[in-house]
DNA sequence: ATGTCACAGTCCCTGTGA
């Protein structure tokens, strides 16, 4: 089975790389965030043509995140149940496997209110992923909006004082992780830095200025059957790419 | 460090968010 998750940075004028991924990459389970539409813009039709079904949870202008998937899609979460406005997560079980696509909120900076929601929103995951169904593989992916280390960051001493590195945004991961997953991209890959975003300015991907804030978070099922983890940077070069890059992982099921 | 992109509305430019 291969899974990847993918900021797309909006599905509208993103489509044209999205469906050319899709043909070449062929994943079975694509998690995507930040739609930016509607779900009555959704391209169910042109997905189903491509042989994937999805879940969209979609807001409009901003946020929006959606699951497709080859491998069956069923009892598909919008959300966590509260009265959350901003579409950032949806679940669905693919091909026996429990699957979240989260768009975790930006923070914007240290004194912003933002950075307190983001705050709250990631232990609002932590707790459904405490309560989860234990019986049941689970895998998180998504832009998490927060770098697990220094090492994932292309120059720390830049990122003092921001969000996305800060001790609260990065112990809210570790608190995540004892819930019983791991780091998948790190732990296949512990000496290579996997960035998945350069910011649009500066020439940043050129320059190598990158961050690692796409993550994918397995159970020790998962963990025990994967065979990579790798980031599409090639998805990040070319015409209207996102500022975001696919992170893939394979496994054997 | 700020050299970009996408969105909606004020609608062919501007403010906002990332």
């Amino acid at each position: 089975m291969k899974v990847a998750t993918w900021n797309v940075n909006s599905l509208n004028a993103r489509w044209p790389r999205v469906e050319g991924w899709l043909l070449q990459h062929a994943p079975d389970v694509l998690l995507i965030q930040e739609t930016k539409m509607t779900d009555a813009k959704f391209p169910y039709d042109a997905l189903a043509t491509l042989g994937y079904e999805a879940a969209h949870y979609g807001q409009g202008q901003w946020n929006g995140v959606a699951i497709f998937s080859k491998v069956g899609l069923l009892n598909v979460t919008m959300g966590f149940g509260d009265d959350d406005p901003e579409a950032r997560i949806v679940g669905a079980q693919c091909g026996g496997v429990q699957f979240y696509s989260c768009y975790v909120p930006n923070g914007r900076s240290l004194d912003d209110p933002h950075y307190l929601y983001k705050l709250a929103w990631l232990e609002k995951l932590r707790t459904m992923l405490a309560t989860r169904d234990a019986a049941m593989p689970v895998l998180v992916g998504g832009d998490f909006n927060v770098t697990p280390s220094d090492f994932d960051c292309y120059d720390p001493s830049v990122m003092v004082g921001a969000t996305h590195v800060s001790e609260p945004e990065r112990a809210a991961l570790v608190a995540i992780e004892a819930t019983g997953l791991v780091d998948l991209t790190r732990v296949l890959n512990p000496d290579l830095p996997c960035y998945s975003w350069w910011d649009y300015r500066n020439g940043s991907f050129h320059r190598g200025w990158g961050l690692r804030i796409d993550l994918l978070y397995v159970d020790e099922y998962l963990r025990e059957r994967a065979t990579a983890s790798y980031v599409d940077r090639d998805a990040r070069k070319g015409e209207k790419p996102s500022d975001h890059a696919p992170v893939v992982a394979d496994f054997s099921l």
